[in-house]
RNA sequence: GCGCUUGUAGCUCAGCAGGAUAGAGCGACCGCCUCCUAAGCGGUAGGUCAUCGGUUCGAUUCCGAUCAAGCGCACCA
């Protein structure tokens, strides 16, 4: 139900053809202020086409407005200010999240269209960082999103799984390397291997001279060196799935950069065929200099071939293997260059669907306002502020709801969704500085602050259930008090944020609204009581439990958990 | 130098295709648990919406310039 048209239509016949529909509709808008009603109607745009002063115009239409859909509508000044019916419009609200439960906000955008996601993509032998939680939460939540709206999402974790690197894994796991301790500890060994290469190639330089020997077996395909490879990565990947765990993170596909290396010499053909390719530098470029692009490195000097080439043959593999009707990439803002000369590539090469590419970034992570560096020893390990987060969750029960059963689940259901939550809270593109005790706080705008009024609505709940109270067998849900109205005006609003979230690809606009909808509940809990036997017992607790649905589902589209007790 | 992004209260940020007195959280100060979880609710203090122009009946919102910050700018990914 579109309560928008009934105003749209009120004012239409009112107005009589002096103006469109459609530029009604736009005119209309939202007051700042519920006292001023749900929708408003400037009315300077007809000034102009009346000769009229504003303020008459708005108290003439005002007076001619068909009544029947609002319980007022009064003029104010220029504005005309619409208030709808709130008895029918929280009955059929309510009624509707009822029946559809999380289904609730529901839609069709996608026809069901395939749209591979390229999120989080971490380096073997590297760990898991704070950066890579930004394109793992966000890549998640737009694939939940893409589903509720009807796309069908393919999570793909581009891993970073070649590349000269791993000849200098190779030598250095040769040189100071076990088995034991690498199975222990898989992560940190490696990398500390890897580090300790990058300290002695300085003074000895002969160690890059074998680690280049070691990729190009490993290219080549010497036994040896593919078993060791294949080794350094399955143990990567076994604890990187234990964070993907915790964060309740699922991917479809896990094919990375090695997966290509078949795949681009065809790339290299095409442009040939195409007469893309040029020499410059002694390198093999395609110019894209009418895009006001820096030319695209497609091979080395030495014949090697780069990333966007990579990147090109895994654009054109998921066309074809997905036919995709969107393909995403979220990956840093840092990378913007490279995905235009992505696009404009294929474009180049005639490939019209280089416009359904799209790339989602998002703002940079520094630590004391400094870029993280790896190298430069400023790396925030995600695992370890996952486990911080869950550990003060922890003592926050201990505090708070000591007796609460199941504290270790609901611990780390609060935990990590503080972690997830503050990720997605504010614009992808905001760069922030590292905080840990702004990551993990459980008060004011946050996860937990959302996950706790959903506790309280189920409590209430429960607490109906058990003394069998509101079951009325012909339920009306009139509700028509001021605080109840705040919720229910939101709650009516969730499928235009849902839409708007996926067109934006910005799950902050779903944090946000789950955060003004916990507020809305808190303020009407504090002022109302519920479970309370009159009239309106069964309407109260609709709008709990629809508030516990619709909050719910706002955290699931998140990726954040929703416990019913904490 | 060029390109992208950002500039709103002490701090972190909202402000949805321009519209009625610019909002919230944190921090500060002050209230509220004989009542459904106080991880909550309410109040006070705090802003020339970076600056200057332009478009418009109307600009925090659109356009341009300037200033400031971050990130990129061919043989890493």
């Amino acid at each position: 139900m579109n309560y928008r048209n009934f105003v749209v239509n009120a004012l239409a016949d009112v107005l009589e053809g002096q103006l469109e529909k459609d530029t009604i509709n736009k005119t209309i808008e939202k007051p700042k202020s519920l006292a001023l009603g749900d929708y408003a109607f400037p009315t300077f745009p007809l000034a102009k086409i009346l000769k009229k002063a504003p303020q008459i115009i708005a108290s003439e239409i005002a007076a001619k407005i068909d009544h029947k859909e609002f319980d007022k509508v009064q003029a104010v000044g220029p504005y005309i200010n619409f208030f709808l019916n709130k008895k029918k419009y929280s009955d059929s609200i309510l009624r509707q999240i009822l029946v559809e439960g999380s289904a609730y906000g529901n839609q069709n955008l996608g026809d069901n269209g395939n749209v591979p996601i390229d999120m989080s993509s971490p380096n073997i032998a590297k760990p898991i960082s704070m950066g890579h939680l930004r394109s793992t939460v966000i890549g998640n939540s737009i694939a939940k999103l893409l589903a509720k709206t009807n796309y069908h999402p393919i999570k793909i974790n581009h891993l970073g799984d070649w590349g000269t690197q791993f000849g200098k894994l190779i030598e250095a796991y040769k040189l100071w390397g076990s088995e034991e301790e690498v199975k222990a500890d898989p992560i940190n060994k490696l990398l500390e291997y890897y580090v300790r290469f990058h300290k002695e190639d300085v003074e000895h330089p002969e160690l890059d001279d074998e680690a280049r020997a070691w990729f190009k077996r490993l290219e080549d395909g010497d036994p040896e060196a593919v078993s060791l490879w294949k080794w350094f990565r399955s143990e990567s990947l076994k604890s990187f799935m234990k964070i993907y765990n915790k964060l309740g993170v699922k991917f479809d596909s896990f094919n990375g950069e090695a997966f290509y290396n078949d795949k681009m010499d065809e790339v290299v053909t095409l442009l040939e065929q195409k007469d893309l390719l040029q020499e410059s530098r002694g390198a093999q470029i395609v110019d894209l200099s009418k895009y006001n692009l820096n030319p695209a490195l497609i091979k080395k000097t030495d014949g090697a071939t780069l990333y966007i080439t990579r990147d090109l043959a895994a654009a054109i593999y998921r066309k074809r293997t997905y036919s995709f009707v969107q393909s995403l990439y979220v990956v840093g803002n840092e990378q913007t260059n490279h995905f235009k000369q992505l696009k404009a590539v294929l474009k180049e090469l005639g490939e019209e669907w280089s416009d359904d590419i799209h790339h989602i970034p998002f703002g940079l992570i520094t630590q004391g306002g400094k870029k993280l560096s790896t190298r430069a020893g400023r790396v925030i390990l995600l695992d370890e502020v996952l486990d911080d987060a869950v550990q003060l969750a922890e003592q926050q029960i201990e505090e708070k709801n000591p007796d609460l059963k199941d504290k270790e689940t609901v611990a780390k259901q609060v935990g990590v969704g503080a972690v997830i939550f503050h990720d997605l809270k504010n614009e992808r593109m905001n760069n922030f500085d590292f905080n840990l005790e702004e990551v993990v706080r459980f008060e004011g705008e946050t996860g937990p602050y959302v996950q706790y009024s959903h506790a309280r609505a189920m409590s209430i709940l429960r607490k109906a259930k058990a003394q069998n109270a509101g079951e009325v067998p012909e339920p009306d849900y009139q509700l028509s008090d001021e605080e109840s109205w705040e919720v229910l005006r939101l709650l009516g609003s969730f499928s235009a944020i849902i839409k708007r979230a996926v067109e934006e690809y910005e799950p902050s606009v779903i944090a946000k609204y789950s955060l003004h909808l916990a507020k809305s509940f808190n303020k009407y809990y504090a002022h109302t009581k519920v479970l309370k036997e009159d009239a309106q017992l069964s309407a109260r607790l609709a709008l709990v439990e629809s508030v516990a649905i619709v909050l719910k589902e706002s955290l699931r589209l998140l990726g954040v958990q929703a416990p019913e007790e904490m």
